[in-house]
DNA sequence: CGCTAATCGAGACGGTACGTCCCGTCTTCAG
DNA sequence: CTGAAGACGGGACGTACCGTCTCGATTAGCG
């Protein structure tokens, strides 16, 4: 809950929420204007009406801030994270929640968005960490509590963890996103919800 | 199994096969060696001993270069795809697979080169789609054998095609890689393989 | 009278006339309608309608084929040289000369003409010499013939020699082109023979 | 006198004079050193310990460049112009500076400047204009003071400009040593300032 | 409340890699 | 067995970003 934001050297104090802010939201909005490698960080200071040394001083480089853009954003909006409702039903639950993923990838920018992230995990490890525990961690975490409700009323096999089985029904639906191996529908949703269902169920 | 090497513009036929092979075998030997952002074409034109001007002439760019590389690496090696034993005892075949899989993704080599493959994925869609037909297109050929004799065997639901099978048993694997968001061990790669059968069984 | 055509080495006698015709009128095609440094050996290839290689066998570079074309144009339109009338009066014959050069000057052609013949000439000392003998040494011997005469009318002043007095009147023009230092017009010209006769007067 | 250096767009305050003058001055000693299609932008940069981008940000090309190097030694060294002395003898004052000219064209460094200069004019209208305002401009400057007292002895028709007087007796060194048609020596120099001072004189 | 030092915008700088263009050579193939 | 077509290695081009830096101008917070 402390402020995460043990980042860089200089006093921290003077620093102008102004220029931070601003920063953040050009580069949310050119991650969701252009293709990601024609993201610049000049680019991102014009837009933003702040000096590339501002930018420097205060995030590493380019992927820094994209992340750090994102994980604000998914920090601004919880309602977008993955809010799994629980109606007894788990599959149906399921079926709900991947849906609406389905849906949202079919949205150019939150593809836009994904993709971003996606290339700076795969690049930097440093960034990939960051986004694992800024991004995924909390997504993670509501699925969690779900998950507990369902393995109190013996839905869920023991010997699966909470992470595989947020894996079993998640991981499906983003290689498929990744590699545009298939089509990405509502009835794959259900499909993938079925497999995870019958997959987790105990005996 | 056709002439795929339908590709680019000029004339094809006086090619010098030996500049193409020197150029993709240059490409493959830098991925292994430097992380992926530090490729550089003037590098992989002075490693083939090749011209940048006749990399140019064949490929639209770096990226499909390197997924062609790769594509010819999966079609020069099929042992190295996903060949799926058949024992009769599908859970195990496909643990025995994972495992190896598991064990690859340690390779830094190998890591370099799922990560090159991933960069150029996600930042377009032209080389997203080369990789789906040309490296995971294969590899989903190979796993199809297999689970033709399983369903044969009355091993698998009448309800799940092909990829979303293969998609349950890789994908979580995939998923993990990326995200570095748990150990890849063998232990897991049972677990993946279990859940997986269980997904697909009948009834 | 005799041919100077000892040019290359290959055999000549089964060189293709056509060809050699092509390329000389490509360049000189060329050399009149784009600005020099963008004319390439590629483009006068491909407008003749000749393999560069032809180009290469016959000629050593851009250079050399450019100015034999303007030396062949040189030597095919004997009207366009210096012709310098006799009169008797050689002030007014060096004054129409000089007219009709000032008047060729203002020609785009004959500019680019001239302009590319004055760049190869100061990049290559081969060319420069070629150009004095082929080109300015055609010139010179028409001048030579009037001046013969003025000198025999006692128009002349005897420690002047015939290139010192072809100096005199077309160096002065010749600079000013080159230079654009000052406008080129028939008064200048004028001005420009008066001059060069009260320089070559005698006593 | 005044500030001559209204030049290119950017802000210019900011300007680097040390990058400026590093350019400048390894502009100048590649020209004397190598041929001048030999010389290189890179090579200039290089030499310079200055980067690319920086040259091209404030010169539009390697000519630009050149041109205003030797403009600057131009004007950094006054003495090495046309400087006529006044002995009251025009003939001897002028054929004093021709001889000095004459030596200098023997001069490998001076021909590499002169030829290189030359080139630049013929390739490029703005450049030739800038060789003749502020290289051709401050050597006319010099020369008409001395045709000012020579105008003034009643030495010089009045019918006959500067720049005429001016052409007169530069103009036909100036093509010689470009068109290499004679040698360049201590007695023509004598023999062009007597043709010149007889065209000009009165009567 | 005014001094002083950090931060700000602007943008020039040394670099590195880009993708293009042209050179001059060499190979292939149709006539 | 010529010659058009054009691919090739080489190398310079001019551009685009990178991340650093130097400028004044602004501004915050300690004295």
């Amino acid at each position: 809950m402390a402020d995460a934001s043990i980042r860089c050297v200089p006093s921290a104090t003077r620093r102008s929420e102004q220029s931070r802010r601003a920063a953040l939201d050009a580069a949310l909005a050119l991650v969701t204007e252009l293709p990601y490698p024609r993201i610049t960080v000049d680019a991102i200071a014009a837009r933003a009406g702040v000096s590339k040394a501002t930018i420097y001083r205060w995030w590493s480089a380019k992927g820094a801030l994209v992340v750090e853009a994102l994980a604000q954003q998914s920090a601004d909006r919880p309602e977008e994270h993955l809010v799994l409702p629980d109606t007894g039903d788990l599959e149906a639950d399921l079926a709900g929640v991947l849906r609406a993923i389905v849906d949202e990838m079919a949205d150019p920018s939150y593809d836009a968005l994904m993709r971003a992230l996606s290339i700076e995990s795969l690049q930097d490890p440093a960034l990939r960490d960051q986004v694992r525990e800024q991004i995924f961690g909390v997504q993670l975490e509501y699925v969690e509590r779900r998950f507990a409700a369902a393995r109190a009323a013996g839905q869920l096999r023991d010997d699966v963890g909470t992470l595989e089985a947020f894996e079993l029904f998640v991981a499906p639906v983003f290689h498929r996103w990744q590699g545009a191996t298939g089509p990405l529908t509502h009835a794959y949703a259900d499909g993938v919800a079925a497999r995870a269902v019958r997959a987790l169920r105990p005996g």
